[in-house]
DNA sequence: CCGGATGATCGAAAGATTCGATGACGCCCC
DNA sequence: GGGGCGTCATCGAATCTTTCGATCATCCGG
């Protein structure tokens, strides 16, 4: 039985493929060129397929099935490399670079505390936080441009895995003059009639409240020329304030203190099941899986006191 | 920068892992066992990590890291051997063993055109077939217990590259002396208050009618005690000759004679989408995907002559 | 307390990898 | 058209790694 390609013969494919160029992809290599092609020679030779196509002048053409080898070897690296990440993270948990991605309604109101908590907790950790909406954490998410994303669940998580944290109730704010604001709880065929204020298109937040308000058969989309979009919570309980609208708000943001001391009203709905998850999700193949979910009660809404340390 | 692991050392450990004693998994992998101990060693000082227990007794037991490090190293060196299978099977494309799947309504008018056209245009092939039900093929396709599946769809193929090859229409079958048969084609709606015969659960046709039968308001399910199910589709042209009710057939089962002599008549269905897609599966990262691409345009129904050759 | 089984360690031989130097080949410009 | 240049292949020597067989240390059951 011929040996299986070994991990160096990978990379120099690799950065041959990448470089196209013996000279340049050796020195990326850190090794002569002398190495580099005797290493794609070798390669060639073990594996009984050309690479290469040589007859071509002298520039560096990689036959079909070149590509494809080539391809499958980052493949095979990567996951080299995760048995060494993962040897790695087990020595020292909770150690280098984490890159964290967020969404903007639950970042602006988890993270001050979160940081200052793990840094306190985890030295040795260095964060890199990264806020933007759903969709984009996300794909920087399984693009291995971030590590762990804290995000917002139901939502489109395909490839990844996800832990739940805890309930984020939905809560209605509405203008402290506003009639509805004499009840005590607001159900949620009341908001039928009303108009909300949403977020603009990809935050998962605008999707959630259209579907709390859709479970009233009575409520429909606005008609674009009246509809009341904005970018951030903070201007929408400004218009909700302003008297223009109803909204509905995470207790999270709430008892963050986002209605500072605003002309509004914030009541519970019901009715209807009207809340968010707050959930991790990260790449099941990362090798700080196991880091993670040691991390996760480490992140809690600012309002819940922590545990008694054991 | 420590190298990586050896493919050699993963072997090591993978064997140790499975056999859970030195000097077996020595004998698995070729060597003495003093060449697998000092290579777990090695392995160890590398990662800088414990992967056995060594204090207890003289048994082998992994720490769990030790079992996090094995599986990934598993992986790895799927990846790497996979690499030498694509260039395997480019340097040798349609030989070895394809071991292929198929669902019940598609095998009987398929295989047997198909096999021997395989054998006359690629005779270093050897075929292996298994015919089951679409969600066990697929199963066993996803497990790698097959190489290929071809199947109907629409169907749930996650984890699976699907090419589709043909429409396949359904045609309504029904006993010469129903007053239905006059008609030249049949509107769906005219199938509403008929008492359709089906195949048992778990055979994509069966839920393809019903499907096709729903797309009718007036139509539902039959009640349990009133329904008509059988295990095949040659059953199903039987029960439909004694006058017991009618069925959706597709027209590859039709075009390939299932309807024998039989006092039936065969007609069009107009008035909805009634037909399904018949197509190849495969996982995404087999060595063979290419492969699999051109061995697509010789699956063919029976009835379709091959196109000239060129 | 002893013999068998198991895993760790050691030195020597075989094999693989790397380097620097050099060869072969096409390309460009004078 | 020929020399210079850039590029990749080849070669021998030095170095490093892997493997083997032999041996040692330890544990377990009688």
């Amino acid at each position: 039985m011929t040996p299986l390609p070994s991990a160096q013969q990978l990379r120099y494919l690799i950065a041959l493929a990448d470089l196209r160029h013996f000279g340049r992809a050796a020195q990326a290599c850190a090794v002569t060129q002398s190495t580099l092609s005797a290493g794609i020679l070798a390669l060639e030779r073990q594996l009984d397929i050309q690479l290469l196509d040589r007859k071509v002048g002298k520039r560096v053409v990689f036959t079909p099935i070149g590509d494809e080898v080539a391809a499958r070897a980052r493949h095979a690296l990567d996951a080299l490399q995760t048995v060494q990440a993962v040897a790695d993270a087990s020595r020292a948990p909770m150690t280098g670079l984490l890159r964290i991605g967020v969404i903007p309604t639950i970042g602006p109101f988890v993270l001050p505390g979160l940081v200052s908590r793990l840094h306190a907790q985890f030295p040795h950790i260095r964060l890199s936080v990264n806020e933007d909406l759903t969709g984009n954490v996300m794909d920087k998410l399984v693009l291995g441009r971030l590590d762990l994303v804290l995000l917002a669940m139901p939502c489109a998580c395909e490839g990844t895995e996800t832990l739940p944290l805890w309930r984020d109730d939905f809560m209605l704010v509405l203008p402290a003059r506003h009639p509805l604001a004499a009840l005590e709880a607001i159900s949620v065929e009341r908001i039928g009639t009303e108009r909300m204020i949403l977020l603009e298109d990809g935050h998962c937040l605008r999707d959630q409240t259209l579907a709390v308000c859709r479970q009233e058969r009575g409520w429909s989309t606005p008609d674009s020329e009246e509809e009341f979009v904005v970018t951030s919570l903070y201007t929408l309980v400004d218009m909700v304030a302003d008297g223009l609208g109803l909204a509905l708000l995470p207790r999270l943001a709430v008892e963050s203190g986002i209605l500072r001391d605003l002309p509004v009203v914030v009541r519970p709905v019901t009715g209807c099941q009207a809340w968010r998850t707050i959930g991790l999700a990260w790449r099941p193949r990362s090798p700080r899986a196991a880091d993670f979910r040691l991390l996760a009660p480490h992140i809690r809404p600012p309002s819940v006191t922590a545990p008694p340390a054991d």
